[in-house]
DNA sequence: TATTTAACGTGACATTTGTCACTTCTTTTC
DNA sequence: GAAAAGAAGTGACAAATGTCACGTTAAATA
């Protein structure tokens, strides 16, 4: 299987290159020091793998692997980053990157590569949770005003967030007109916010999957 | 290094368990049925990895892992699932697993299973894009009629996503409360919504960090 | 038992939002 | 240069939304 390795320092590229091929069959095929090179070599070679080094000089593993994954989307491209306060992971999972690794333990990247190229998507432990899905919509970020509102006052705020209106909701939740209204304007006083709008983007802030 | 199988179809467990023991240095020193045998199996055990499916009957596998991981969470659990449409995802994450896996191709599962014992996270290349972070603010996602939007339009949307009414954004792009009334109804056209909450949801669904 | 408190409802009213027909101005196109 | 298309505005009107004072019911408490 051949494999691409791109980064700026070549004593990583060459402790890479090592290990890799000691480890498994894998033939690194060419080494880039630059995200320009990942174009070129990518459709000189088409590896089964590319391990590319995030921070560059000239242009950045992320812009590369764009280039890169808009040509081919099924290309398989291991960023490796040096700080898990990584800020680019969203990003990079966004254009499509299959793999994002510290460079920090090499003996981590043989499994890594492995699961990549059998399909899988590989991320580091200390980066996966930089996503924001995942700590935004806990209960434990709503603001404590929540906790005072009624059941019903609940349920009708959720059916705001989804769009309806004050007919829909009554009919929804088998109350009058006139209580939705009265309910949804005590939910604008509890929570503090001005109209209707704003409470559905309040339950989508708090609430979204 | 040790596993234990979790899944209440035996047919999957036993040809997991073949599977992994002929393909690697693992050794599958439990099978259980149900989510409830995970805590007392890992306690017993202790092992490297824990296959779980996350279907089933009693106590699933999500409910399992997180007790599991409550307790240790480090442990390294990897959830198997038979849909790739599979809305748990963000939770599985939430709480700690370490990897998430479509059952479907058996012979994926060994170098995820290695890549998760050397300490990354693997998910399915078609799990991650499950992720509302990543699904929503780009602009592929679109509907085609936003592309018919003027940037009046535009910018109009963006304050009504913001939560404000209309005399808010008339003072804010120096238009009057009028013409932003027969913007907001011209949106509600274009995009066929029906109120200005509506309006604010969409945009929140479409450009949210 | 009497009192308080909270959830929920009602109806009148004020305000905001949304619709529509029509105008103005600009750009594009023939 | 005339016609067409579209972005933006105006004003009158309709509909939805929000407010308020007040009523009913039920549970909690003195």
């Amino acid at each position: 299987m051949k494999l691409i390795i791109i980064d700026d320092d070549p004593i990583v590229s060459s402790s890479l290159k090592k290990i890799i091929e000691s480890h498994s069959n894998y033939t690194v095929v060419a080494i880039g020091t630059d995200g320009a090179d990942a174009m070129p070599l990518f459709i000189q070679y088409l590896p089964d793998v590319i391990l590319m080094d995030i921070q560059m000089k000239h242009q950045s593993g992320l812009e590369a692997a764009s280039a890169v994954l808009s040509f081919q989307p099924s290309a398989k491209i291991i960023l490796l980053t040096t700080f898990s306060d990584d800020e680019y992971i969203i990003e990079a999972l966004r254009i499509g990157v299959k793999g994002y690794l510290l460079k920090q333990n090499f003996q981590s990247i043989i499994p890594s590569l492995e699961a990549v190229a059998s399909g899988q998507h590989v991320y580091g432990a200390e980066i996966i949770h930089k996503l924001p899905s995942l700590s935004s919509p806990t209960k434990y970020s709503l603001p404590a005003q929540y906790e005072s509102l009624s059941e019903k006052e609940k349920e009708v705020l959720t059916l705001v967030g989804q769009g309806l209106n004050n007919k829909e909701i009554a009919d929804s939740l088998h109350m009058s007109e006139g209580s939705v209204r009265n309910c949804v304007s005590t939910l604008l006083d509890k929570l503090s916010l001005k109209s209707r709008t704003q409470l559905a983007i309040f339950f989508l802030k708090h609430f979204r999957k």
